[in-house]
DNA sequence: GCCAACGTTGGC
DNA sequence: GCCAACGTTGGC
């Protein structure tokens, strides 16, 4: 029995919304497109089947994590790198020797409350959260505390 | 739109 | 392996 994990995935809504997610079929995607070696590294090799989702929106306002998603697929090869016309493209990662990961989640439910990140930042027990210590991160680990603190300012 | 923070690149 | 230059992120 492996321990359920959590953690916080950045988007811009403009890119890509939690709304896009829910309207995928099945409620499920590929998280594409990290390009950022520390996030890499969380989905690579610490994101697993099981593990929950907090989604955040980032450059709008106000920024908030808006839903819950769950990891339903460990990661494999971002293939959309050596995809030319994808968003991302990376030359220099190839199947042979893939550099990008991802993994596929699937949409839980929207918060019934968005939880800002200035309610983040004013909440006593979330001083400590990865996304406010490195902010331009956008794969975060979420400790089990934290998740419940958010859990409990959503549904206020 | 500004700009601070910070991750990445590449010359040396 | 250092570090300056550069590019990007993302809150404001």
């Amino acid at each position: 029995m492996v321990t359920r994990r959590y953690w916080l995935f950045k988007s811009e809504p403009s890119d890509y919304s939690f709304d896009d997610l829910v309207s995928e079929d099945n409620q499920t995607a590929e998280w594409d497109g990290v390009r950022n070696y520390t996030a890499r590294n969380h989905l690579r090799d610490d994101v697993q089947v099981g593990d929950g989702v907090l989604v955040y929106h980032s450059n709008i306002q106000p920024p908030s994590i808006v839903g819950t998603a769950i990891v339903i697929r460990d990661s494999y090869p971002d293939c959309t790198a050596w995809d030319v016309n994808s968003a991302h493209p990376d030359p220099k990662s190839t199947p042979d020797n893939p550099r990008w990961f991802m993994v596929d989640i699937r949409a839980e439910a929207p918060l019934s409350n968005d939880v800002s990140l200035a309610q983040i930042k004013a909440t006593p027990g979330l001083e400590n959260m990865s996304l406010l210590k490195r902010a331009r991160l956008s794969i975060h680990p979420v400790t089990e505390q934290e998740w419940e603190i958010i859990m409990e300012l959503a549904s206020r």
